[in-house]
DNA sequence: GTCTGTGAATCCTTTCACAGCT
DNA sequence: AGCTGTGAAAGGATTCACAGAC
């Protein structure tokens, strides 16, 4: 995953895992939900498995934040709820902008997960013309000439792109020039920034690809389990794909 | 080796890293796109360059698949393409079906990653009745009271799910009942399935909500960089002047 | 007795660095 | 010479298991 450089070794006072953090969201939610019912404790046993992950992991990864449980008792929900935003940063409100405003970034306009949760979408950014004025989400578009001017107006530093892949980089320079420092990538390509802007990408198609390889393998073991299938071999000769056997390296 | 702690039974790699064959479909990308420029060999560095990784990790991931470079000069793009697309099972066909056309659906259907890559959407499905019969993307909408009878007709293993999040599970149980193997959800809920059905989760807000976590640390950093080092520790005050601020009460 | 918080052990991933092939 | 393939070392993340607070 690119992520830009965390510089500063010398992380004396929180140095919370990357792993970790990638969580807390996924705890937020679950806590979220626990308090729309009111809930007022809860177990690490039971977030973890509202949250989908082990109760071990759950409290390492609290561990991290603090000691905000109380043993014997569990986690009040509603103070936990507030030390994840905090940590998180949610806290506080951060206008984004979304550029490329095709069917996912309507989609994205559209999605009730970011407003609820700190984030504002401050703008609607898309190159062709016809859009312009159209209002997506309640949102009108506005056109890419003005990107550098919605930037700065309105303090923006985090940008989403989900323009087709040739527009991803220009459009990535703009926003990075204008002062956005993370970017939240739809575009199938891999963007080059400089130091200090972070880089999370999203892929819709690898993600397909990587059920497509469990898949295959899933397929592969029922036939495997009948018959000794061996794919085909071509030149090279030695490892190749084969059954359970790694790279050979005789002494 | 081989000890008898296997988390995931169903799930057991022929060898090949999870996280290695995460990185297969960006370099699959990546050497796509030199293909399409009819460039014939290339080495680990600049492949790992183009596919945003460095080149000892590229090299250990390729070593799991076999011996396809040749020492001294590289690797040969179409060898490897074929390779990776085999190893991830692009191969072959993969109809997958689309349930929940709302924006996101609709984005989905019409991303040309997809058809690109082995996988053919082989049918929408909506349980809007107004939907039916509407085309996306060039595929007629189907009610989702067909779901059962598509799956089966189609030889379906893998299904997206792109519905509200209540929906979610309902529609999940269906998919699994009816003999998917496969999900990609991107509902914010975490799915419960039986064992030998894998779930990929893609949720839009978590990754917003990561570079947030970022964004902050960065913003603290500068403010402890020109003034005295000054933790963000602040009590729950006014935010900002159009603060949507999420439900914390901190007790 | 219940449940958290955490050192220690284990497992997985990345990086290093160089042997060995072309 | 140039570059891959891979043991070995280093670094993270996960799980174990239990001390200690309630």
């Amino acid at each position: 995953m690119a992520t830009g450089r965390t510089h500063r070794p010398a992380t004396r006072s929180r140095g919370i895992p990357e792993a970790t953090v990638a969580r807390l969201p996924l705890y937020l939610r679950a806590l979220t939900a626990l308090s729309e019912r009111s809930v007022p404790t809860v177990s690490s046993e039971e977030l973890a498995a509202a949250a989908g992950v082990n109760s071990a992991k759950l409290r390492k990864d609290f561990s991290y934040l603090g000691s905000y449980g109380t043993r014997g008792v569990g986690y009040d929900v509603e103070y936990l709820v507030y030390q994840i935003s905090r940590e998180l940063g949610l806290t506080q409100d951060w206008p984004v902008v979304i550029v490329g405003i095709g069917n996912l970034g309507a989609a994205l306009a559209n999605y009730g997960g970011f407003a609820s949760r700190g984030f504002r979408v401050a703008a609607l950014i898309d190159a062709d013309p016809a859009m312009a004025g159209k209002p997506v989400a309640g949102i009108p578009v506005q056109h890419s000439d003005e990107l550098e001017k919605i930037i700065e107006e309105n303090g923006v530093s985090i940008g989403v792109i989900a323009t087709p892949a040739g527009a991803a980089q220009p459009v990535c320079d703009r926003l990075v020039a204008a002062g956005v420092t993370s970017i939240l990538n739809f575009a199938p390509t891999v963007l080059t920034v400089p130091d200090g802007v972070d880089v999370r990408k999203v892929d819709l198609s690898i993600e397909l690809q990587i059920l497509a390889f469990h898949e295959q393998r899933k397929a592969g073991e029922e036939a495997a389990a009948e018959a000794g299938a061996v794919p085909p071999a071509p030149e090279e000769s030695g490892k190749g794909p084969d059954g359970d056997v790694p790279a050979v390296m005789p002494a």
